[in-house]
DNA sequence: AATCATTTTGCAACCGGTTGCAAAAACTCA
DNA sequence: TGAGTTTTTGCAACCGGTTGCAAAATGATT
């Protein structure tokens, strides 16, 4: 149904070559030609079929933006912030949801099917080996949100989250507080194990404070929730947590206050992302700033560059975090 | 790079179609030939080339996922129940985001350069005539929680808003509140036209209650506390609002209990959505549920329908919604 | 074993574009 | 004006598949 090249071509009256080459830019057409095809073009409602173009020129300008987190509200502000920066840039992102998937195998077969010049693989808690499998396909792959490394296999766009599991680690001491806690999440993403094992180091440094550790089911308010009721059912509760996350935080803040404590006199918590709810009035959660807009962008510049140089050696872009302070957190002793 | 079908056919000395046609399901091939590509194909890690094949099928299964809602966590939802729903039936999502695109135009083009087989508009806040255009351009569309219309122009799927209107009013009403309020989303959007419609509608037939109404620049949480506040300092607010929406209601919240305000004691609050985030504990918002699952899975069912049948007379699905009951508004009287 | 019906296979044209190459057209400059 | 240079144009092959059609192979029937 849609108007063809070889139709406009015809119209025209010159040859599909001449047609195609008014639509390619950097093609040699003269001034007169173009104006002709143009015309014809308008008048038939032509637009040129990008997929038929892929076929011979190999760039489909489609971009594979695989996710897992389709329950975090962080994430609406990731996809936001992808999907307008690649428009700009004239790429089309293909989503792909993972969220029950383990193995790379489908959605590698599937995103080649479609030719995508790329892909993102936007996610904390998906395993490296989705981003090497798209790697050992020979797809360009930037990984966001991924594990920082000072020897990456692919590229990676992040923060540091063993560096994020320190400062919260400093952040909680320098309350004062004698027992702490960390409150992670999945236990099998490595964002958690990295958070941890900073959290961990920080607190070598302070024998005299006590530290505990647990685990929820899913980067979740309702897992986040449960957890910490879990724990202040248990008794013994620490004093200072450090939530794996935000939502994770503000699920763990709904558990302390519906036990009748208060948040932050009986308890601290510092959380991570700082996604735009943790400002809200009614949470003001004390939380750990990732830059999301920059990491975002720097993705897509990397993706980009990627597109023209495939086999660019693989570097790891990490970006500092740092902490604010709202009102989960006891005043910060200056 | 990729292996291509000739390739294939070399390696099992066969012809090309008898390779294509091992990978068209319903073509003829015997056993014989069939294990013998396959083999092949398996030797060389083929996989077919979608878009290439798309050429002469005439079809994608691409379908365009178009949205300006990028910033109410509702739509995360959204977004993922779409990516799984289509991803099961094969199909895959190239998502648009039309943020701040105010002209059809570009996206039509861009949908059709790229050829896509359908589109779903999903959102409450776009313009009918987005539908419309891609309607008019030939491409099967369905506007989920568009305006519902008892003659659509295009496939809708969604909820009666004008009715959802009523509700909240009926509800606010039998508090015995004397004066209620309308505390709309953008004043542009159909969403809003037709929740406020609703609402002046029902306290029509209680003239003793007095009415007011006012609109937040946008469904977020920062609007409506924005402007939630703007009320309570001119003095003279409703005993009970309904909100625009669940995070708009959030935001209502927040601007209440700053003034020192109780809700629902002073005032109260009805929402509309039932997000996730409604139901958290420390927020316990009392809320319209709109069946956001239902209506994407129906959306699609309609998408994959019209894809057999282009010219499908147009058609709108409606659900009804009902009121959750929790804390922010008192309680019911029976 | 011969005839006919049915299934399987390959040929070649086509889907909607792009592009290397050589011919044609348009400039330069003497 | 004509030779030489540069730009513009069209031809034809190609990108990676699909498909109508007829020939080849297979199977059924007598």
């Amino acid at each position: 149904m849609p108007v063809t090249l070889k139709e406009v071509a015809e119209r025209a009256g010159v040859s599909r070559s001449a047609v195609s080459r008014t639509f390619t830019d950097g093609a040699s057409v003269s001034e007169k030609m173009r104006s002709k095809v143009e015309k014809a073009a308008r008048e038939l409602g032509y637009s040129p079929n990008a997929l038929a173009s892929s076929l011979t020129t190999g760039r489909t300008k489609l971009i594979g933006l695989v996710s897992n987190n389709f329950h975090n509200p962080i994430f609406l502000e990731v996809f936001d912030l992808f999907t307008r920066g690649l428009q700009d840039r004239g790429l089309r992102p293909l989503l792909v949801n993972l969220s029950e998937e383990r193995d790379p195998e489908n959605s590698v077969r599937m995103l080649r099917q479609y030719s995508v010049d790329g892909v993102v693989v936007a996610s904390s808690t998906l395993p490296p080996e989705f981003a090497l499998a798209f790697r050992d396909a020979g797809v360009p792959v930037v990984h966001s949100f991924g594990r920082a490394s000072s020897s990456p296999k692919v590229h990676v766009v992040g923060i540091d989250n063993v560096e994020t599991g320190r400062m919260a680690a400093r952040e909680l001491v320098a309350r004062g507080y004698d027992h702490v806690a960390f409150l992670g999440g999945p236990a099998d993403a490595t964002s958690t194990q990295d958070r941890h094992k900073g959290f961990v180091e920080e607190l070598a440094n302070h024998p005299n404070v006590r530290r505990s550790e647990s685990f929820a089911a899913a980067y979740s308010h309702g897992a986040g929730r449960a957890e910490m009721l879990r724990l202040l059912e248990d008794g013994q509760p620490a004093q200072g947590y450090f939530c794996g996350d935000d939502v994770l935080s503000i699920g763990a803040l709904s558990a302390i206050r519906d036990k009748g404590l208060s948040c932050p006199k009986d308890i601290g918590i510092i959380g991570l992302n700082d996604m735009q709810m943790a400002g809200w009035e009614n949470i003001d959660l004390t939380t750990i700033h990732q830059p999301i807009r920059q990491i975002v962008t720097s993705s897509i510049e990397l993706m980009v560059a990627m597109l023209d140089e495939p086999d660019r050696y693989p570097e790891a872009r990490i970006f500092p975090c740092s902490v604010v302070q709202r009102g989960t957190l006891p005043a910060h002793p200056a």
